[in-house]
DNA sequence: GGGCTAGTGCAACTCGGGTTGCGTTAGATA
DNA sequence: TATCTAACGCAACCCGAGTTGCACTAGCCC
């Protein structure tokens, strides 16, 4: 697949890469991964649809490519002082993030183009390993602390108080609220402090 | 959606249900969800295209109607006699349920089918329930064995046990292996050791 | 065993996502 | 400003999943 705009970077070309990137997050908005199609990006775009095909190939790249520009983004990583209320915002964070009217649509299409497609899981794959990396702060600064045994982990803390909501949301379908989202992150962090994610 | 087979149980109908049935297992396995066409389960079925469309609607419905078969089947539930050694042989069973190359794909393709579509979803959301409450007397032992506080809730351990594990193997793409479901089972014994499922 | 009907087989059709070949436009270079 | 070419627009096409109308077969009931 190749990566659209680096022959031309000026112009045309970056305007069609940006509207269409727009136009593909808000058909994701409106009409889930099920419901998007090239040609109705296109037409959103203002593009011609053979135009998307032959910089994008499908569906897939057009999820692809704009998961990796959402991953480049900047992102907040709560800093309270405490693991146990930095967990708390982080997985409430999250929560929102899909729960939110905005940008859940687009936030849950993006998980259900990961289950599916081979390109959309490895961008997945790359976007949640940064944010894991974003987050491991939150828990070396609570080893520092002394809040954790030294060698614990921070991606299976991360992952543990992430999980439960994606497993809720995304597999058993259940709802999801706010207190489930702090349970999560008290979960991890009891996990934690017990020494399970201590290693080697 | 027309359950198939209440009208007329003997006979070819139900020889035609169950060979449809059949077939949708073997293609979920041999090509996935997006791989699965009503054509080739009718081929494969020996039947024709028509008579799927008609009793089953879509892809869809032969996924629902193959899950809800699933949920009726017999499950083994861990009993040890000890919490940890439970919740490692559940968590055990659950990644080898993806993983073995017998049962691993067509048990895939379901949770890839549940988050896209909202009938497999649902369905998807009663299989689970069912497995979560077939799980439950693994936590209610321990609690009268004294392993556990009064008051904790099954669900959220059993929950918080394997939710790891499907966030590896569906959201972030991470390898997994048998030190992770242990880890994750450990994580839930923990946290439930800690009263944080305790419910009001 | 002889009607009755649900369920099935069949073939032709519809329809929309995706493809292809070619002419045109717009951005880069000098 | 002249030129060159990557990128785009356009229309026609392909293809296969899903639909439809009708004939037929196999279970059910007397």
């Amino acid at each position: 697949m190749p990566r659209p705009g680096t022959a031309r970077p000026g112009g045309r070309t970056a305007r069609t890469r940006a509207a269409v990137r727009d136009a593909t997050l808000a058909e994701l908005a409106d009409h889930g991964y099920d419901g998007l199609t090239v040609e109705a990006v296109a037409a959103r775009a203002g593009v011609h649809k053979t135009t998307v095909y032959r910089r994008w190939e499908s569906v897939e790249g057009l999820v692809v490519d704009a998961l990796d520009l959402a991953s480049g983004e900047p992102w907040p990583v709560p800093d309270t002082g405490e693991l146990r209320a930095d967990l708390r915002a982080l997985t409430r964070e999250v929560l929102v993030g899909f729960t939110d009217p905005a940008a859940g649509p687009a936030a849950t299409a993006f998980v259900v183009a990961a289950a599916r497609n081979a390109a959309t899981a490895a961008a997945m794959h790359d976007y949640l390993v940064a944010r894991h990396e974003q987050a491991a702060p939150i828990v070396t600064r609570a080893v520092d602390r002394g809040e954790l045994p030294t060698g614990t982990d921070p991606g299976d803390v991360v992952r543990t108080a992430v999980a439960p909501l994606y497993y809720r949301l995304f597999v058993s379908r259940e709802p999801v609220d706010a207190a489930d989202a702090e349970r999560a992150a008290d979960a991890a962090l009891a996990a934690a402090r017990a020494g399970t994610f201590v290693r080697g």
